[in-house]
DNA sequence: TGATATTTGATATACTTTATAACAATTATC
DNA sequence: GATAATTGTTATAAAGTATATCAAATATCA
């Protein structure tokens, strides 16, 4: 219901070529153009490629990039509770309980009331949690990260993360 | 349901201090940890806030850092059909029809049946969208591009660039 | 040539991600 | 002590992304 009219694009019916500029152009590769140039096409193209990379190299362990950055919070900041870990990763609280709920039903993580603020609840690492967090550290570490410094370089690795994290913070 | 009973995480209750872990880390910032050093996190925020910022610039012409993508492939490659701008932007060919359909309905691109596959759509921008792309284009490189070279200085954007195209190509 | 396979755009559908509003329980404020 | 704010939660919706399937058209090849 979309479509318009059939119209034919080539410029003029030559009898002489078989093909119009429809096909003439099918063997040539599509032009990118000043999408080349543009900062967030690339940006957006690499997130992707590396987050495959990522779930690849840590499928063993089922674990996504947001889960792994959960974990590694609960390691580092023991005590927080919910909000505060997900706002520190980006994540809406509302969102944040669904995702949650399966670290916790897969004994990775626990909720537990605070004493002294019983809206919150604490989250800590199970022992499960923090076994599987330290096969991903390796995983990731061996993997993920080796394979990107073979392919930038450990100088050109730590300047690109300087650059995210200038656009992340300051942008 | 998936909250678990009520645990004093405090290593032990201290009657002297008033505040238990979970209540004398709440001052103290979160520590992002081995977070900071992973590519792909940094990435991440980073595409994040380079779409927002995008959104913000190209706000008064509605268009999407994806809307903008076609738009441009449009311009730089007529003759082409859907599947071949689709895969190009590594857009799903079912995901692809809404989103032509949008922006057919908005008079800025037209699908038209090739004479020489007539299974074909021939997508071309229409005169609106040349206009619009025009416009989009300014927007993009006087506010958007422009604060970010603003940001890293022209060298490094182009450092930036290269990297994160050698990412999503070779990785 | 004609039967079979492939391609194209489209529909239906599902899953994930992201976003907002609202609620009960609890705590803070004044 | 009344009111406001916070926390975790539920419900819900809008995008984004993914696969299977279909009819029409074209390609393949025996």
């Amino acid at each position: 219901m979309t479509v318009s009219k059939a119209v034919d694009v080539t410029r003029a019916p030559r009898p002489a070529r078989k093909e119009g500029i429809d096909n003439a152009t099918q063997d040539t590769p599509i032009q990118l153009g000043e999408l080349a140039g543009l900062l967030g096409y690339s940006l957006k193209r690499a997130q992707l490629k590396i987050f495959e990379d990522f779930l690849r190299c840590v499928a063993p362990l089922q674990l996504t990039p947001a889960q792994f950055s959960v974990l590694l919070l609960l390691d580092r900041n023991p005590g927080r509770n919910q909000t505060e870990i997900a706002n520190t990763l980006g994540i809406l609280r509302p969102n944040f309980v669904a995702m949650l709920d399966g670290l916790e039903s897969r004994d990775l993580c626990a909720r537990m009331r605070s004493t002294y603020d019983r809206r919150s609840h604490i989250l800590v690492l199970t022992e499960k949690g923090r076994v599987v967090l330290a096969r991903a550290k390796k995983l990731v570490a061996a993997k993920h990260e080796a394979r990107l410094n073979e392919l930038l370089g450990p100088a050109n690795r730590a300047t690109l993360l300087g650059m995210l994290d200038k656009i992340a913070r300051e942008f």
